[in-house]
DNA sequence: CTTATTTGACCAAG
DNA sequence: CTTGGTCAAATAAG
């Protein structure tokens, strides 16, 4: 308990240095262009880093101590990468049995159940992450299909539900909600749940996301070519892949952001780019220290610290890349910033944050690339 | 033609 | 009754 009170309390330190990062950092754009003010706000960021990096540092060496060795399998649990980010708040990942599929093509009887019962299997295999969208990517690997939209009471964006393609072909009964949050349009909430049993990724795939605003009608859909909007970032991101010397200066950034707004609210449609997390084994993915995973347990209880692990949860190492995400750092900063996770298994453990910026990187590129420099 | 998305309806849980 | 998850017919896109 008191270490669950040490804990939250870290949290509580991370979330609020949190918030003066970003505070410190829209200051920045707020300054005259000025060398003595960029050099002022840039030591205040380095010193909110340093900060996140010993706390979520001692965070990760607590927790780490009372990993549970031994969880069951991959696939489960949450993962986190990409700091600063506020955690997130999730949701009490229960599922049941995919009871059949209704498969014959006639009127569902009466009494066929269709939704809850869901839960119960699934409950072991629910991720949940928060992905920052402004000039971000995003391709998990897997083949989506949605399969409804609804609006949910209390948020401004609906959620869309999504199945794995290869649900029919291959029984692969994974599922994702997303949903856009309120507080911040341009982060997306992404819960998976189930595990993929279809087994292999489609490679350099292209999943289309489809946000359709409910007020808006949409008789057209696809209304855009999908690559163009993104094409500054994916240059930007090849620069940074190729060179690791990214120029990236703030007007880069907006047009990333822009073109990104423009593809959610313009068109109503965000294009997820193909992205492949560069691990293929636990180990390698946590050699990088900068990834932490969760287990089911951790997920599923809620609040306790002590089943923290990081060796269970695997969709990284099943060839398919978990979608990495974005941050609240600018490329600028991607570079000399912590990215280890703040996860807390308080709140209600189901989120993570990744990093934007980070999201639309190279997948080749080793995260500890970007690693902080202390 | 096949495949994917939209969307109202259905259903279970609370 | 309300809410959220799912289904499946209609529709659109390729």
């Amino acid at each position: 308990m008191e270490q669950f009170n040490a804990m939250h309390q870290d949290k509580l330190l991370v979330d609020q240095l949190t918030q003066g990062w970003e505070t410190a950092n829209q200051l920045k754009g707020h300054l005259p262009d000025d060398v003595n003010s960029e050099a002022l706000i840039q030591k205040i960021l380095s010193t909110y880093d340093k900060a996140l990096a010993m706390l979520t540092g001692s965070w990760r060496a607590m927790t780490e101590e009372d990993l549970t060795p031994n969880s069951p399998e991959f696939g489960t649990g949450r993962m986190s990468m990409g700091l600063p980010s506020p955690l997130n708040h999730p949701h009490s990942p229960i599922a049941s049995t995919p009871s059949s599929e209704v498969s014959n093509g006639e009127k569902r009887q009466k009494n066929v159940s269709r939704k809850r019962k869901i839960s119960a299997k699934w409950n072991q295999e629910v991720q949940v992450c928060s992905v920052r969208q402004d000039g971000v990517s995003l391709d998990d690997g897997y083949s989506w299909r949605k399969y409804g939209q609804k609006d949910i009471l209390g948020a401004t964006h609906p959620r869309n539900y999504y199945r794995c393609t290869h649900r029919n072909s291959r029984g692969c009964l994974a599922t994702k909600q997303v949903q856009r949050k309120d507080e911040d349009p341009s982060t997306l909430e992404i819960i998976y749940k189930g595990k993929h049993t279809c087994s292999y990724q489609t490679a350099n795939s292209t999943s289309t996301i489809t946000f359709s605003e409910p007020e808006k009608p949409t008789k057209s859909r696809k209304t855009t070519p999908p690559n163009q909007e993104v094409t500054t970032q994916q240059q930007t991101l090849q620069n940074l892949a190729q060179g690791l010397t990214v120029e990236t200066d703030h007007s880069s950034i907006n047009k990333m952001n822009t073109n990104i707004d423009q593809a959610i609210q313009g068109e109503g449609e965000v294009i997820f780019h193909p992205f492949s997390f560069p691990f293929t084994t636990m180990d390698e993915l946590e050699n990088q220290q900068d990834v932490h995973f969760f287990s089911d347990a951790e997920l599923m209880d809620g609040c306790s610290p002590t089943t923290t692990t990081t060796s269970d949860s695997c969709y990284f190492s099943s060839s398919s890349p978990f979608d990495m995400i974005s941050s609240k750092y600018d490329l600028t900063n991607l570079i000399t910033t912590p990215t280890s996770a703040i996860n807390s298994p308080f709140e209600e453990l189901d989120h993570f944050l990744v990093d934007d910026d980070l999201a639309d990187c190279d997948p080749n590129i080793p995260l500890d690339s970007f690693a902080y420099l202390a």
